[in-house]
DNA sequence: ATTTAATATGTAAATATTTGTATATGTAAA
DNA sequence: TTTACATATACAAATATTTACATATTAAAT
C-alpha cells in the first residue's frame, strides 16, 4: 500500500480493539442494557471477570473511541459511542449475531 | 468470564482477522467488485502490496472464514463468505464507512 | 483522620502478530 | 523439459498483546 488512508487506519484501530472475546461481551452487554451505561463493577460482576482486567479492557475500548466514559464520584460509567456510525453499525452486527446464536442454542434444548 | 461462549470466541476470531488496514482494504475491495471475486495478483496490484504479504493476509482471512477461495489452474480466486450473516454484516459496515469517508474527502476539495 | 469502596495503572513473563526477504510449489506455455 | 508465471510458505527480527498479580489513586463513609 503506497499510503494507507487515515480513515482505514482508524477503522482498523476500532476493529482491532474489538478483537477479544471479553471486549465483544462488553460491547454486547452495553448494547442490550436499557440505559446502555454501566459501571466497571456492574460489568465485571456480570461477566465474571477480574476488576483490573475489566478496567484494562474498558480503557482499550475507550482509547479506540468505541466507548465513552462519564465519571460520577468514585464511579465510572461506560457507554457505547453510538454517535459514530461505524461503531453503531458494528455494535448492531454483534448484537444481532448474539441474538441469532442464543436462539440457535434454545432450539437444541 | 466463567466460560466464554464458543460463538463469541468465533466472532472475536473473525474480528481479529480484520484488525489490520490491509485486510480491511481487501474486504472493501472485494465487497465493491461486481463479481466480488479476485485473484491474488489483481488484489496486490490494486492495493500496491507485495505478493507474499498479500498471500499471507488472504490466508489469515480464509482461516477465520471471512473469505473463501476457489482455484482455477494456477490462479486462486478469493471472495467474501457472504453466506455467514455476521461477515456479511461487518462487510457492509466497512463498505458504508468507506463510502461516507470518500464523500467527506470529496467535499473538502 | 482512618477505613472502605471503586477504579486505574505498573510490571514482567508468556504469547501472538507483523514484516521483509528468501524460497518452495504448482501450473501453463514455449 | 526448460522457462515463466501465480501463489504459498519458511524464517527470524521487531513489535504488540495478553495475563496475572501487585499497588496506586480517588472519593465516600465512618
Amino acid at each position: 500500500m503506497i499510503q494507507t488512508n487515515e480513515s482505514i487506519k482508524k477503522a482498523a484501530e476500532i476493529i482491532r480493539s474489538l478483537g477479544h472475546p471479553a471486549r465483544i461481551e462488553i460491547l454486547i452487554l452495553l448494547k442490550n442494557k436499557p440505559k446502555m451505561k454501566m459501571t466497571v463493577t456492574q460489568i465485571y460482576e456480570e461477566l465474571g471477570l477480574t476488576q483490573p482486567e475489566t478496567s484494562r479492557h474498558l480503557s482499550i475500548l475507550k482509547n479506540s473511541s468505541v466507548l465513552h466514559c462519564e465519571k460520577d464520584g468514585s464511579h465510572s460509567y461506560y457507554f457505547i459511542n453510538e454517535k459514530q456510525f461505524f461503531i453503531h453499525c458494528i455494535a448492531n452486527c454483534m448484537s444481532k449475531y448474539k441474538d441469532n446464536n442464543i436462539s440457535e442454542n434454545e432450539k437444541s434444548k
